[in-house]
DNA sequence: TGATGCATTTTGACACTGTCAAGATGTATT
DNA sequence: AATACATCTTGACAGTGTCAAAATGCATCA
C-alpha cells in the first residue's frame, strides 16, 4: 500500500503536487476576505498544509507571490475589456460608455485585488516582476489604443491620444481609488459620479 | 548636582518633556527618507533615545501617530490651496489652472506624506482619528466649494458642484497617485498630462 | 515638610512577520 | 542501482505592534 495513495484528503505525497497554484488561489481567497495587508506567506502554507517555508521553492519572495496574483488579475481585466470593445452590436459611444462602467465596478467588485494590481508595493522601484510587466503593459496600451479609437470617431474630443488617455484613466482610477479606499463613503452613488465623468469627457457639440 | 541638568545633550531628566512633538517630527522626517511602509514604532523611539514603549503614552496606537501626521499634511494644504484661491490678482480661470497644478504638485513633491494622506490605511473602517476627520472634511468641502465657483463663473461646465468636484478631485487624485506610485513613468510629462486635464475640463465655448 | 496621586517611562513578554541556511525526503535520470 | 535534482522541513534570526507590570519623576495637597 503506498502511501501515496492510500491517505486521502491529507497530503496525498511528500511532495503537494500543485503547491503553486494551491497557494495562488488560497492567496487570492485570503485577499478578498481579510485584505491584502493581511496576507502572510506563513498563513497561506498553514492553508495548505504545508510548512512556512514551503513556498519559497515556488516564489521568490512575497513580492513576487503578489506579481503572480496580481498578473492574473490584468490578464483576467484585460479579457473584459478587449471583449466589451470588441462587441460589435453597440455603437462607439455606447462602449465608451461601457468601458468608464466597466473600469469602476470592476475596482469596485474586487477592491483588494484592485489596491493589489495597481497599489505601489508593487510598482514602485524595481519591485514589478518581469511577468507581471508582460501583462500589464499591454492592458495599459489597450487603453491608449481605445482612446484613439474614440476620438477619431468623434466620442471625445483631443487629438492626442496617450495624453488623453491619461488623463481619463487617472480619472477612472482615482474615483476608484478614492471610493475603494474609503475616502468617498457614499458607495450608492458610484454609477452618478461616473456618468458625470462620462458627461465630462464626451466631444460637446459645437453649434453652428 | 541634580542630573536632570547635569547631563548635557543626553536626556534632561527621566521625562523626555517633549516626546509628541519630537516623535511628530522625526516620523515626518523617516517617511520622508524612508517611505511610510519602512515607518515603525520602535526605530521612532529609538531615535527620541527613549524605550520602544514609550511613544504608547502620547499615541494610542501607530494608526494614531499616523492620523496625526495626516492631519498636519492637511492643514498645510488646506492653507496654501485657500490662499491660492484667495489672491485677487488672478483670474478665476488662472485659479483654476493654478488649483490643477498646485494639487499633483503637492503630491509629487511629498509623495510618501501623499500616500499616507489619502491611503486606505487611515480611511477604510474605523482608523480614521476624529482630529484628522476634523480637519480633512473642512480641507475636501473647500474643494467643493472652489469648484461650484468656477461653475457659476462659468469657468467649467456642469451645474452640480458636487459631482463636478468628485470628478475632478478623482482626475487629479488619480493622476497624482499613477505617478507616484510608478506605473506612470515618465515624469517629466507630469505637467502636460495635467494640463491635458484642465483643457478637457474647462467650458468648451460654444459658437454661436 | 511629607505623603499621595498622576503622568511618564521602562523592562519583559507574546504573537506575529519575512527570510535564510542546512538537512531530509521524494522523484527522475543516467 | 546510483546520482542529480526538485521539493519540503526544521531551526534560527531580526524585525514588528502591543500588552502588563513595575519603576521613576513631578505636582499638588495636608
Amino acid at each position: 500500500m503506498r502511501p501515496s495513495q492510500s491517505q486521502k484528503s491529507v497530503r496525498p505525497s511528500y511532495h503537494h503536487g500543485d503547491l503553486r497554484q494551491t497557494l495562488l488561489r488560497s492567496a487570492k481567497q485570503l485577499i478578498a476576505e481579510a485584505g491584502i495587508e493581511n496576507l502572510s506567506l506563513r498563513r497561506l502554507a498553514e492553508r495548505a498544509g504545508v510548512s512556512r517555508t514551503a513556498p519559497y521553492h515556488h516564489f521568490s519572495d512575497k513580492n513576487d507571490l503578489l506579481c503572480a496574483i496580481a498578473a492574473e488579475g490584468f490578464r483576467r481585466r484585460h479579457q473584459t475589456a478587449a471583449a466589451e470593445f470588441d462587441n460589435k452590436a453597440k455603437s462607439m459611444l455606447e462602449k465608451f460608455h461601457d468601458y468608464m462602467n466597466s473600469y469602476v465596478q470592476f475596482a469596485v467588485d474586487n477592491p483588494e485585488e484592485y489596491e493589489l494590481m495597481f497599489g505601489r508595493s508593487i510598482w514602485k522601484q524595481q519591485n514589478s516582476t518581469e511577468e507581471l510587466r508582460a501583462v500589464a503593459y499591454p492592458c495599459f496600451q489597450h487603453q491608449v489604443d481605445m482612446i484613439r479609437c474614440w476620438q477619431s470617431c468623434g466620442v471625445i474630443s483631443g487629438d492626442n491620444a496617450l495624453r488623453s488617455a491619461q488623463v481619463i484613466w487617472g480619472a477612472l482610477h482615482g474615483i476608484a481609488k478614492l471610493f475603494i479606499d474609503g475616502i468617498y463613503t457614499d458607495t450608492a452613488k458610484i454609477e452618478e459620479v461616473t456618468q458625470c465623468a462620462i458627461d465630462m469627457f464626451i466631444a460637446k457639440k459645437l453649434s453652428s
